[in-house]
DNA sequence: AATGAATGAGAGTTCATTCAT
DNA sequence: GATGAATGAACTCTCATTCAT
């Protein structure tokens, strides 16, 4: 049994070889500059080896991307149980804004989760949504949100983090305004409209860093 | 002269036919099933010929993005002056919408121009957010909006319609809450954001049809 | 008539505009870089034009060179009747000088005529010949020369001015010693070889252009 | 370590079927008839199996090129010193004539290696012409030759051998005197040229055999 | 478990040439 | 006399994948 599980070990590891070598070459040469190919020749071994361990390309693509999204999700999480006790309006805004700094600061593993032709529906992205939903939910019980379907609010503001997020990746300089003012006036106003009381919100309170501009 | 223009007509016509051709190889087989032999097929040309038209790959994709995104700028700058005695709150949010809904429409010329890592800014794209910026700048003048920077309003507009649309093109049923209501509530949150009275927004006056789903 | 040797007098001329630019384009860039298409953009004509003026590729490719060389044997005819009082061996020397500048100068033609499988004999290749032999022939005739075959001078002459020449042409710097030297002395040699009396062959006398190196 | 020799043999001998292939059809088609895909096809594999063995086509062109240039080499190289003691202008004469020999017995070789528009300098050519260098050296040192740059005259000789070869090769009775006579008179007279004394060459003594002819 | 040789399809592009207009 | 649209074949090269060893 040792032995079973060192064996099943090892081909995890080299799993594990394979997708981070994956990861590189995206970074390096951009999706279209990705080929099965590259990556054995990256990780010295032969092409054919790769399939030893994946069922082939679209395998490999799909757990690379549930992968780096896991991470998002398990960084979301652990940031609402730290704060499980606070405003849920508080809560979900810190949850957004490090939305968006997960994005940016990992633009990469971000761009491949999420943006671009193949991005699929990932079972992490269905636990970043729970854990929004959570908070959102909390936030309608405790009539800080107006009347919204938990599940559509989650969506909705998942939607505006993710417009926030994959432009700021796109490029230098796309938003004139300046990327942290954007960032913050999006956010704000969405949370702003699904807020219960007229109580304007008062933007800047939290902001993103602006190391991140 | 009639000759002459009969002939640069039917160099057009073709052009046309190209691109429409494309844009249903697109929408067949994604933007990787994408190949000129393929367009040349589709056309019943031989492949050569399409070089006598566009001058490559690029020229024929760049022409086909900023066709589609050109529309789009028309459609939007029409839909502002077609309403321009109107509550400019209500011309904004069908220029949302719009902008969704041809997003969904176009998905692979959308995800051209705005997805990925090869997205290139448009002409057309900066048309496009200067209507925006216009009407936002009334809304603001009209004591509709709180005191915003119009710019940054419009790019905080953009950005959640851009993460909307992007999402929605992105896979089927992404949205456990269904595409318009998900769609419904994020444009009417931003908006309601932005208000400068406590008025809610009535959602449902505007929605994205129900066919885009 | 005349609009009959006007007509003729159009046709000539366009088909030397045409060589003309065929000989620009490979001056610039190469043989393999030669096509008919551009050469109809050279010229502002379109393609099937020049169709109507050479049968095609193989005889525009032939006339070109065929020209080139009728001009090389004008040159040499003219310089041999130029000189017709002097040293035999002087016109001689002039001559194979003028053999290598051209085809220094003309590599394209040159190559095209007597370098590589599809080399072709040209007529006026003939005439240069011809004209060595002449020269030759008096060379022995006035015992310049030892008792030698004028034809199997004129060849071996041809033979090393060929070698110079195709070596020269064939790649920058192959020659260490500098182009023009090892001209001089292949020519000098040879002629001092075919030489009747001892007397040393001053060399530098006639030299390669240094503009040639 | 016998199946990696194996293994590496065969590698190398595939290697070697492909450049003889390439070989034949140079020698069929010529230089602008020889394409990767007919060479795949003549050797009876798919094109890309090709790119497993060579890098290119440039590799593969410059590969065969270097190849046989390097047999010239050393069949010079040897035969040099295996006359180390002799009077080097025989020992010269003897080169020159092997070098023609050489390129009339393997004409396709030769043209190849340097022959054509894309005759590349090759490291094998520079140890011919070092070959010849040292053996023109002794001839200037014993006073044999007069007083010339060794590694002018050496290139001055090559340019010489060079050209009765490459006309020998190019056609069927290109020389009307016939072809040894014009290759001795050649190699004599340029010797000649450079010897010290006025003594004669004594044509004949050395001879293109005639079954070059 | 890993290799490396091989495949077959397909990519974008350029070419010489033809021919109706 | 000239055009320009069109062809069809050819090009080099890369890809994901398979499979005997």
């Amino acid at each position: 049994m040792d032995s079973h599980s060192t064996r099943e070990q090892r081909k995890q590891d080299l799993r594990r070889v394979l997708l981070d070598a994956a990861k590189e070459i995206f970074l390096r040469e951009g999706y279209d500059g990705f080929s099965m190919r590259k990556l054995a020749a990256q990780v010295g071994y032969s092409a054919g080896t790769i399939y030893l361990h994946f069922e082939g390309k679209d395998e490999l693509l799909e757990t690379l991307t549930e992968d780096s999204f896991g991470r998002l999700a398990s960084s979301l999480a652990g940031l609402k149980e730290r704060h499980e006790g606070r405003d849920p309006v508080e809560v979900l805004r810190k949850i957004l804004y490090t939305y968006v700094e997960f994005g940016v600061r990992n633009p990469h593993e971000y761009r491949r989760a999420l943006v671009g032709q193949q991005a699929k529906a990932t079972c992490a992205g269905k636990i970043i949504l729970e854990t929004m939903q959570q908070v959102v939910r909390r936030c309608v019980e405790e009539a800080r949100f107006r009347e919204v379907d938990p599940v559509a609010a989650s969506e909705a503001l998942w939607a505006t983090v993710h417009g926030v997020t994959s432009l700021l990746i796109q490029s230098e300089g796309i938003f004139a305004a300046g990327k942290p003012v954007v960032a913050d006036l999006a956010i704000n106003s969405v949370l702003g409209g699904l807020l219960s009381s007229p109580v304007m919100v008062q933007a800047g309170e939290t902001r993103l860093a602006e190391s991140a501009a």
